[in-house]
DNA sequence: GCGCAAAAGTCATCATACAAAAATCCATTT
DNA sequence: AAATGGATTTTTGTATGATGACTTTTGCGC
């Protein structure tokens, strides 16, 4: 009964080809390949490109329908929603990568977060809440494997948000996490310390008090716990922002002194 | 802009049938004549209680898939959520896919409000915080005047996310607050009951409580004030699409019947 | 009883056909 | 020549039947 989570470490869910049709599209959609108004190709030219039958064409875009992304008309096409991706086209426009600029938009980020881990906690249904806990285990494993952690990180905070059922909490997510992602992952100058076991270590512990908040469905923890945690990614942030400037002091002094 | 609908007075939707199937399933869940756990009609079954092809059925279990609320699985069933939050399900019942988005909008920014209520409480200058009390003064002063007092709302919130001192938390506001309004403004539809005294009063009454925390510089107040007035608006905000709804359906009878 | 294979039930996908609405084209009319 | 109106085509909506994959239950042999 309820125990059916309670073991299943890898939950290897069939991927229904209709969501890879949703994903591709998104994808197109968010590139901004197809502008807003604009007709898609037709169901019949989907088939095509896809090579999937008109049924999973038809259960893509009903899915993408429903969430707002487009607008099917019947006799005319399907044609892309306006708003949507203006206000992220705009959102996206004007930060640059300027560290200041980055922990203002961490600091939104933050605010998205913690309110869709509350939200995630009352509203996940038993497949979202694998998806959390797999990419949980997926860190684990990494980090045991001294791999790289920077994209199961992301995909954690990911699945939390798309556990709130909530399109637009995974969008603002995407558009936000892209530009400033707080963890580690690709940063030029983050390649030591912020790679450090302890350091993820410490993610991943913090990350476990998230999770158990969420599959006991207590909202108000679950707030809390991704309070702790993103304030806590926001100050190691400033901290490495400051051992970088430590570190060009240091480099300027030496090129002076030799 | 937005004002294209508003000479249509009749309801130019095409109710597809599968729409139609999901808010009837939507009512049946909602009841709790299905326990969340269990299986749901299989699709032969659900073909003949609506006198529709399976396409439709398919179409509109997706779509409830696709909200949380039921999970399929392969050879196995349709089983209804565990969790499943009756807020989110009834509010989404029984409306176009339009105004289930601006809700979800709505959710966004009940996210960055909150957040940035806190923040206002702890970085607030001086000139910011009298910013918030002039506002919340023009509120009280066209209340007593009978003027609309739509902007001086949305100038109160605007002053607190000014008083975050992070630029994009304002923007944030700007962008979500131009597609979704939840306290009043504009809406072709709020006419009458949404503006009366007691209505506005309600709305200051919760404008004062967050006004006093940030003041006091109490950042946990100050968000539980935030959140509790946005759930409100939320709430308020469902029960005139509800009216909405209701007003429609009896505008459609005297149609019929004339 | 227990284990295992067969069978039935169920969703996922495919293929085809027709209906309905919109867009386009074209002929008729002004 | 321009405009109007209807016929044709395009495109989505719905219906139907069939097949495969997966899950659950049943039944059989031991």
């Amino acid at each position: 009964m309820a125990s059916d989570t309670a073991t299943s470490l890898k939950v290897e869910r069939k991927p229904k080809l209709s969501e890879t049709v949703v994903a591709a599209i998104r994808k197109q959609l968010q590139a901004g390949e197809i502008q807003p108004g604009q007709k898609l190709p037709t169901e019949g030219q989907l088939t095509d490109t896809f090579g999937v039958s008109r049924t999973v064409i038809r259960e893509a875009l009903a899915k993408l329908a429903a969430d707002g992304l487009v607008e099917p008309r019947q006799g005319a096409g399907v044609f892309v929603t306006e708003h949507i991706s203006t206000m992220f086209g705009a959102l996206a426009a004007d930060m640059g990568s300027k560290d200041s600029i980055a922990l203002n938009v961490l600091e939104v980020r933050l605010a998205i977060e913690i309110e869709s881990a509350g939200l995630a906690a009352i509203r996940r249904n038993a497949a979202q809440e694998a998806g959390i806990q797999e990419a949980f285990f997926e860190f684990e494993r990494l980090l045991l494997n001294s791999e790289p952690t920077g994209p199961a990180d992301l995909a954690f905070h990911r699945a939390i948000a798309s556990a709130t059922n909530n399109p637009f909490y995974v969008e603002m997510l995407d558009v936000l996490g892209r530009r400033a992602i707080p963890c580690d992952v690709t940063s030029p100058w983050s390649t030591e310390l912020a790679q450090s076991d302890v350091y993820q270590r410490g993610l991943q512990r913090e990350h476990l008090v998230i999770l158990n908040a969420i599959t006991a469905g207590d909202a108000e923890a679950a707030r809390e716990a991704m309070r702790a945690h993103l304030t806590a990614s926001q100050q190691r942030y400033r901290e490495r922002l400051h051992a970088r400037q430590v570190f060009y002091a240091d480099s300027v002094r030496a090129a002076a002194t030799e």
